[in-house]
DNA sequence: GTCTATATCGGGATAGAC
DNA sequence: GTCTATCCCGATATAGAC
């Protein structure tokens, strides 16, 4: 099962875990070294400083989410079923990695201008999937409604949950099972309620 | 303008500013010292030390958003309006004092543990307001359905976007004013989103 | 390339004078 | 109750031998 790493994939492989789990702040050199096998002077002599290891497990980590993302909303399937594909891919993979989403969010937070940057220098085209979305919403469901807003409620649907887990947890007493089947209900319950609300619109005047 | 305080008020209101918008891990008491017009030492007379400083700043942060979130859910309204309230108070108040809920998520990563003891303390009563909402869903909507996935969807759509706004702002490229657009505009489309989405489910058939 | 030893510094906490 | 000075540890980073 160990595949033979050589000394720099061993250390990133040992500093994803241990940002992951603890973000920027709270990651010591000393965990990383003791993960990896190798102690921390060699940490500085494969990664110049904290920052630049750190950078790059970020950029590594971040790429891996948006490319799905692009991936799918980018596809040619239909309005509908790509929402539900999106939904059930995401609240599979984050409910399974929930680690991934707590460290963008943590990211966000304890290093906000670098964040910026990396998004820069990463191309995600937000605009080509928005107008993508539009359009779906135009031909599909008859519906002129700003693709920002559907896009967000598309993602804080699938994503909240999984970043305010341990408050849910503790605040309604939901034990590690009942979280789990949680997350599988809402791979239904979530692309239902999506449809049921962009269906609605129908009959109703449009805002926005 | 400047009411005239005692030190222990004086400590108690840099140490929120700080705490809010750097989180623990990033707090560093001379800041707080220096915000406060004395020096460290006080801060230790006054407060043992940095945790127990914290942990009465957050103490008093989270009871300042929950016990709003309790007073909206168990009031007689409808519950169409009650969602609209609540949608819209909450998107105001967070997306205006958005570092009260950055605070909180970072809470959650940087001591877990803490959290937990603490929302145990503060007698939150989540049962009554689900069955409360169970009961409208069913009297007002003839919905049959989970409540706490209808519950997590309102916080999803009221909150996620505040807790994602700098990511948001750097991929969408958003200037300020255009994110304080966006939220004024999630006021009416939340409410209307969630309405459409329940009354949907009137036609089709339900689930879990 | 890998190690041991050490420099250096930041930051929480305490001692003790006033 | 408030201050100055200082302790002390943890953590990043570097020097230098092998």
């Amino acid at each position: 099962m160990e595949s033979p790493q050589n000394t720099e994939e061993k250390i990133l492989d040992a500093a994803r875990q241990v940002f992951h789990q603890k973000g920027f702040n709270g990651t010591r050199m000393q965990e990383i070294a003791n993960l990896a096998g190798i102690n921390k002077a060699l940490l500085h002599y494969y990664f110049r400083n904290k920052e630049s290891l750190f950078e790059k497990v970020f950029n590594e980590t971040f790429a891996r989410i948006t490319s799905k993302m692009k991936e799918i909303f980018l596809s040619d399937m239909a309005l509908l079923p790509k929402i539900e594909n999106f939904v059930h891919f995401y609240i599979h993979f984050i409910s399974h990695h929930s680690y991934v989403v707590h460290f963008i969010i943590n990211a966000m937070y304890e290093k906000p201008e670098q964040l910026r940057e990396i998004i820069v220098k990463q191309n995600i085209l937000p605009e080509l999937f928005l107008e993508k979305i539009r359009k779906q919403l135009k031909d599909e469901i008859g519906l002129e409604i700003d693709p920002l807003h559907i896009y967000v409620n598309i993602l804080a649907l699938a994503i909240f949950p999984v970043v305010a887990k341990p408050l849910l947890q503790s605040i309604f007493s939901l034990s590690d099972d009942r979280m789990a089947q949680f997350f599988e209900e809402r791979k239904q319950i979530v692309p239902t309620f999506i449809s049921n609300a962009l269906q609605g619109y129908e009959k109703s005047t449009n805002v926005v």
